[in-house]
DNA sequence: ACCTGAACACCGTTCAAGT
DNA sequence: ACCTGAACACCGTTCAAGT
C-alpha cells in the first residue's frame, strides 16, 4: 500500500472512532470523511461497507479483550461473582459506542460478517471464562460461548437502546448468570 | 374527525402494517403514503413520528396479548414448560416485523414513548403469567415483569437482527427461564 | 495507484397553495 | 379542516477527471 494511502486509512479509522463514540454507529460517513480530510470516495475505497470500518475500529481493543478475560478468571470470589464481573466487563467492551452491542451481537456466528474475526475473539474470551468455571464444576455442561455472547449481548443491546443505567442492568445479568450456573 | 380524514388514517395504518411486515420497521414512509394513496403531508399530520404509526399498528393485536397470557396460564405442564411456552409466545408477539423487538423492548419502561400503552399491555400480560407461577411457588420472589420483558425482548432482538431460527433461540430462552425459576 | 468532489438516488420533513 | 405534492435537507454511493 502506498504511503499516502496508508496514512489516509489510518486517519479515517482514528476519526471514525471519535465520531462513532460521539454520535453512535449510525453517524454520517460524510462527516467522517470531512473530519479526516479525505474525499468520500477515499473512504469507500478503503471501507466498502460500514462494517469494514467497524472492524478496523475494533482492531485496537482486541488485546484488551484477552486481558480482560484473564483478569476475570484470576479474580477473587465465588463462581457467581466471577461470572457477573465478567458479564459487566463484556457489556462494557461491546458498548463503546451507541449501536455497537446490536451490530456486534447480531454478527455473532455469522461467517460472512466483516467483523467475524472480532466476534471470534469475543467468543474465545467468553470460552476462556466459561472453561474456567466449568473446571470448577460451577457451570451447566451444555452452555457454549456463542450462546453466552448472545444472551449477554442481548442485555447489552437492550441497555444501549433503552439507555438503561448499570443499576437496572445488573439484575438482568444476574438472571442470566443464575441460568447458566449449575443449579 | 372528518370522515375523509378518518378514512385516510385507517388506510395508512392498514398499508403500513403490510409494508412493515414486508420490509421491516425501517421501511420508507414515502412508500407507505404512496400505497395508501395520500400525500406525504397527510401521513405526517396523522403520525408526526414513526413510533406513532407503530403504536397504531399495534392497536389491533392488544386483545390477542391478553388471550395469549390466559392460554399460557391454563396450559398443561410444569412451571418451566409453561414459562417457556409463554416466552416463545411473547417472542412471536413482538417479532411481527423486522426491527419490532428492538423498538418495543427499548421503549419498555419509558413513560414518554408513543408506544407506552402497548408496552404496558405487554408488561401486564407478563405479570399475569408471572403471578400465576409465583402463586405456585415456582418463581424467584424478586423478578418483575419489566425485567422479564427486557430479558426475553433482548433475546428476541438478537434473534431478529441475527436472523436466528427457533431451534437456536430455544436454549437461550431456557437459560432465562432457569434464571427466574426458584432454584 | 490513489484521490477528489461533483453528481445521482433516496428518503424524511415541511409548507404554500388548493379544496 | 384537511389534503397535495413540490421543495429542501441530508446522506449513501458512484465515477469521471485529475495527480
Amino acid at each position: 500500500m502506498r504511503a499516502d494511502a496508508q496514512r489516509n486509512r489510518d486517519r479515517i479509522v482514528e476519526v471514525a472512532r471519535d465520531v462513532f463514540r460521539e454520535q453512535g454507529y449510525d453517524a454520517s460517513l460524510d462527516e467522517v470523511a470531512k473530519r479526516a480530510g479525505v474525499g468520500a470516495g477515499t473512504l469507500y475505497r478503503h471501507f466498502p461497507q460500514r462494517e469494514n470500518l467497524l472492524d478496523a475500529i475494533m482492531q485496537s481493543w482486541v488485546d484488551r479483550v484477552h486481558d480482560a478475560a484473564d483478569k476475570a478468571v484470576t479474580r477473587e470470589g465465588t463462581p457467581r461473582e466471577q461470572l457477573l464481573a465478567w458479564f459487566e466487563t463484556y457489556v462494557g467492551l461491546i458498548s463503546v459506542h451507541k449501536g455497537g452491542p446490536a451490530k456486534i451481537t447480531s454478527a455473532m456466528g455469522h461467517e460472512e460478517s466483516p467483523i467475524r474475526t472480532k466476534c471470534q475473539t469475543l467468543a474465545a474470551a467468553n470460552d476462556r471464562v466459561l472453561d474456567h468455571l466449568r473446571e470448577a464444576g460451577a457451570l451447566r455442561p451444555d452452555v457454549d460461548s456463542v450462546q453466552m455472547c448472545r444472551l449477554v449481548g442481548g442485555v447489552a443491546t437492550v441497555a444501549d437502546q433503552g439507555e438503561l443505567d448499570a443499576a437496572v442492568v445488573r439484575p438482568l445479568l444476574e438472571v442470566v448468570a443464575d441460568g447458566v450456573l449449575a443449579q
